[in-house]
DNA sequence: GTCTATAGAGTGATAGAC
DNA sequence: GTCTATCACTCTATAGAC
């Protein structure tokens, strides 16, 4: 990818992120880069394809996060393996903040979003089931409550920064989420689990 | 307010649900009715009044709501005072699924919304508490948790329909968020919370 | 690859007749 | 109150010179 072509989506991915996708126009992408509109539009034939790329370029590094996860769900591993997700959410959150739009703008970027969302949750539920398999986690206390719990922890993770952004706290960082996910499973964690537990906090502070 | 007033805030409302916000122009509300675009401009002198009109209409339904909510938090009372709020939610869903972007553009509204939402987290964290001094809530497991679980239910309820537009599903009903929200609960009732909850999801199956 | 210039559509908002 | 006509602006996208 050619130096400008690569800065025009960075560019775009700043000014997204600061203005939000539909106040932003290639104009103004150009503008920031001291460029024409007329050598983006060489780059990029329209504003759609520049999210186009933005968009594949999440998929390569959610890809390579997820190629690397490992299947021991131990909890210290859980938040580890879960920090550069949470990167990947920030650095581009203009896409998880105005995904709604951009969905009703690009069908096929959200046909691939919604089946992403699908393996978030199963991803979710398989690590609780490995926990309560491994005796960190009780046993669910009725029919369909870890499945429930996986969509309220991938709720919470994904709109963590509207949230956020909607009460006007501008830290932009994910404590908070990593916090209230611990939160949510703290009840049902066994003895084991619960000394794992502490001893993953513990690990976090030192880190 | 004169018919037509009402007329063009109906349409508006009902365009903004089914397009979005952003993607609904002063022309497509005034071709919706079969009125002049001027004949719109003279009632509303331009886009942001109608919206401030509606966030006005809203602001009134939610004062009616918790005007008539009792301080008597049973769990019976939870779920059916919750209702009216939800349908509320439902009834003006764009302005909930849109809210970054309408934030963004008036910050007035914005302003009155984020204090909004805080009234909202402390009414829940009124409730939880109430039922622990009722005897239906355990104590808090750790300082600052239900203060944490109040939050995390303002966040379920408040993004359950983005996401349940951004996975696709079209129904829009609050069913999956009122289980959600008592899974959350669930591992903290009493003995004697547990029996009022049972009571109350028979109650509500009744009804 | 990069530029300038501009077409063409859509937007919010205004003026003035009826 | 309601209409038609239109201004002024912004947007995406294209054409063609360099």
């Amino acid at each position: 990818m050619s130096s400008t072509k690569q800065k025009i989506v960075d560019a775009a991915v700043r000014l997204f992120n600061e203005h939000g996708w539909v106040n932003v126009s290639v104009r103004d992408i150009a503008k920031e880069l001291g460029i024409s509109p007329g050598n983006l539009t060489y780059h990029y034939p329209n504003k759609g394809s520049v999210i186009q790329t933005i968009h594949q370029r999440i998929i390569e590094k959610r890809a390579m996060i997820f190629g690397n996860l490992s299947l021991d769900a131990s909890i210290v591993n859980v938040n580890q393996q879960f920090q550069p997700l949470l990167e990947l959410y920030a650095e581009y959150r203009f896409f998880f903040l105005d995904l709604l739009e951009i969905m009703r703008a690009f069908p096929d970027i959200a046909k691939m979003h919604r089946e992403h969302i699908e393996f978030l949750i199963t991803s979710v539920k398989g690590v609780i089931d490995y926990s309560v398999h491994s005796g960190n986690l009780h046993p669910e206390p009725k029919e369909g409550y870890y499945l429930n719990l996986s969509e309220t922890v991938w709720i919470l993770v994904s709109f963590w920064l509207n949230q956020q952004t909607i009460r006007g706290r501008a830290e932009l960082n994910y404590e908070g989420a990593r916090e209230t996910m611990w939160n949510l499973v703290l009840p049902h964690l066994t003895e084991k689990g619960k000394q794992n537990y502490e001893e993953a906090m513990l690990a976090l502070k030192e880190s």
